[in-house]
DNA sequence: ATAATAACGAGA
DNA sequence: CTCGTTATTATC
């Protein structure tokens, strides 16, 4: 039933009358009347019979394409079990919005009478997409004849060309891969895809942005040829974006690729799912019940006993989770490799000690990063210089050390109201009158971030008569020739360059490291590996400088190319604090008395802890619910059922829940 | 939203 | 005890 209410977030029986008996299959898109109105629904299954004493009559079938495909179904219910949310929500984000024109486009061409390619009943357990017949794969498996895919850049990875090998042989193998600097991440997902394709299966990848997917698209059509996968994009507008559902969903091409919005597209035997860069934001769904690309997948991958790929320059904690719980393997490459590809890393002090050249006094450059992209621009290369994006909340630091300022209670972060305010909790709300640094003892606090920008603008100006192009928000470059010349970028839109950057300066770190954010550390080196894997390695001349204090963890695992070693870290501290993924957190937003009414009807498990409330946007508070991973599903089902008492009886005020918000605070 | 149903209280 | 009115709750 697509109608959001919580209350009514389950399947309700009908009867089909004998006109609609051909055309009412699992799958299609339904009218049904529902309190005397005309709703969408979705067909789930057929029974033969019904508990309920009174059916009414299935309205009109939609179209009879079964655009929900079985193993979606089921996980679509298991990510709104795991959301708090609703399988009508889910399903919103699952199936693109129905595109009449374009659905006849493909119908006419997968099968002449209009009816979709793949009519087979769904497998018995619903695990597997239905299609092609599973004795034909199981024959194709046994027969032994298939091609092995050549490990290319995999071979620089111990585990990898053993991962490819599995993933050929349709062994639902899971790798956690941290990607050597310089290392073209495309190709390897296209190798990955290939060994998949190769073992007669399908894959999904999904990546974060429009340039990332461009990428892929194309590596993808260098291994596989043109026509073997299709793009899935909400940029595409919605009857490319249709059409490319239903090229899957009939099993045309059993390859799609994608930003989220692929994250649940129909493939028929689904043999890999994988995603590139899962520490980007924009892998996070807007829309409820807030899913995030990688559970999706790795949910995705449970289900069905597909593999599962994670990949990055950087790790993320949640990564680290499945590494450290056994769910999956890392491949990652032995240190001398790393070394061998690793640029010369160094950082330099944050205040700038100004060169004695004019030019780099006008831009406020320490003196190491102005000699260092002089040098590149001398051998007539390139430089990258990333700044970061205007806009980042401050939060406070320790004036001394400039370790974050957080809460003596409950360990969230300090926040200023005001100029000359009291720092207080921005999430308990306590007020932090008498502060000092655990670190270094210091009492003074600072809100930090200056002007970003005009640092990369005066750059130029540094350089005199060396060609500077700009890469951010309005136009992202996907690549810039080889030759010596500056390129100003913000973080997430660094172009490649043709052979490898000179030099990568990192500029404006503290912006990064200071950001109001539980993963502020693990975002700045993020972004830090993502830039510095685009200079060339230190042997080959290419330098790297990050203007941030050497002794940072986030900045030692960038100098020691150790991401691994951080998410680690990075994860004991949150087990430490009671942060995710070490716990799961849901939120609950709106005004303070619906979050309360919300909660107090909500039966948490017993050793769940409500945090707050803090104060959030538009008058509404926001509560922390806090549990230990293992009660995550009872957590999840009582805010689901909480949340449908509340819309049974028609609660005014509605509540937002989220579960594992990206930003807790 | 709306219809069925339970709950309640007044008047016989 | 019945009837009429009102709150509650389920909606195939």
């Amino acid at each position: 039933m697509d109608v959001p209410l919580p209350h009514l977030d389950r399947p309700f029986d009908y009867l089909v009358p004998e006109a609609l008996d051909a055309d009412a299959r699992p799958g299609v898109r339904v009218k049904v009347r529902f309190a005397g109105q005309l709703v969408d629904g979705w067909l789930l299954e057929r029974a033969e019979s019904s508990e309920h004493p009174k059916l009414a009559y299935l309205e009109k079938v939609v179209s009879p394409v079964p655009v929900l495909s079985p193993e979606v179904a089921r996980l679509a219910r298991a990510v709104a079990d795991r959301y708090a949310g609703s399988l009508a929500d889910v399903l919103r984000l699952a199936v693109p919005p129905r595109h009449a024109r374009a659905e006849k486009a493909v119908t006419a061409v997968a099968a002449p009478d209009g009816s979709p390619a793949d009519g087979s009943p769904a497998s018995a357990d619903g695990t597997a997409p239905d299609g092609v017949p599973a004795e034909a794969a199981d024959a194709d498996a046994r027969s032994g004849g298939r091609a092995e895919v050549d490990p290319r850049g995999w071979r620089d990875y111990p585990a990898g060309p053993a991962l490819l090998r599995a993933l050929t042989d349709g062994k639902p193998a899971r790798a956690v891969w941290s990607a050597l600097p310089g290392e073209d991440w495309a190709d390897r997902y296209a190798d990955a895809v290939a060994a998949t394709v190769a073992g007669g299966r399908g894959a999904v990848v999904v990546v974060a942005d429009a340039r990332d997917l461009d990428r892929l698209d194309a590596a993808l059509t260098a291994v596989l040829g043109a026509g073997r996968h299709v793009r899935l994009t909400a940029a595409d507008g919605p009857a490319r974006r249709y059409r490319a559902f239903l090229t899957a969903r009939t099993g045309e091409v059993d390859v799609v690729i994608g930003t989220r919005a692929a994250m649940f597209a129909p493939v028929r035997r689904l043999g890999l799912v994988a995603i590139w860069d899962d520490g980007d934001d924009l892998h996070a769904e807007p829309r409820a019940p807030y899913p995030h690309a990688r559970d999706v997948l790795l949910t995705r991958a449970q289900l069905g006993d597909i593999a599962a790929l994670v990949g990055g320059y950087a790790r993320t904690a949640e990564a680290q989770l499945l590494v450290e719980t056994g769910w999956a393997r890392e491949v990652v490459a032995d240190r001398a490799v790393v070394r061998a590809r690793t640029p010369a890393l160094a950082p330099t002090g944050d205040d700038p000690q100004l060169a004695r050249d004019p030019g780099a006094a006008s831009a406020r450059l320490p003196s190491l990063a102005w000699t260092t992209a002089r040098d590149a621009l001398r051998a007539d290369l390139p430089v990258l210089v990333q700044v970061p994006r205007r806009g980042y909340v401050p939060s406070v630091a320790c004036a001394d050390c400039r370790a974050p300022a957080r809460c003596p209670h409950c360990a969230g972060p300090l926040a200023l109201p005001s100029a000359q305010g009291t720092p207080a909790c921005r999430w308990c709300g306590r007020v932090a009158a008498a502060y000092a640094c655990p670190e270094c003892g210091g009492r003074r606090l600072r809100a930090s971030v200056t002007g970003a920008r005009r640092t990369a603008e005066e750059l130029g100006r540094a350089f005199p008569g060396v060609p500077v192009r700009t890469s951010g928000r309005e136009e992202v470059l996907a690549s810039v020739p080889g030759g010596a010349g500056l390129v100003i970028a913000t973080p997430g839109a660094e172009p490649v360059a043709e052979g490898g950057y000179g030099a990568v300066l990192l500029l404006d770190s503290w912006a990064l490291l200071t950001r109001a954010d539980l993963r502020a550390g693990e975002e700045a080196l993020r972004r830090w590996m993502a830039a510095a894997a685009l200079a060339r390695p230190g042997t080959a001349g290419g330098r790297v400088v990050v203007v941030a204090d050497g002794a940072l963890a986030p900045v030692q695992a960038l100098l020691r190319w150790d991401s691994a070693w951080f998410a680690a870290r990075e994860l004991a501290e949150r087990r430490e604090l009671g942060f995710p993924p070490a716990v799961r957190m849901a939120s609950v937003t709106g005004v303070a008395e619906a979050v309360a009414d919300l909660l107090a009807g909500a039966r948490l498990p017993g050793d769940a802890e409500v945090l707050g409330p803090v104060p959030a946007d538009e008058g509404r508070e926001r509560m922390l619910v806090r549990v230990p991973r293992s009660r995550a599903a009872a957590m999840a089902e009582a805010l689901h059922a909480a949340a449908g008492q509340r819309s049974a009886r028609k609660a005014a005020d509605p509540v937002r829940l989220q579960v594992d918000p990206l930003t807790l605070f």
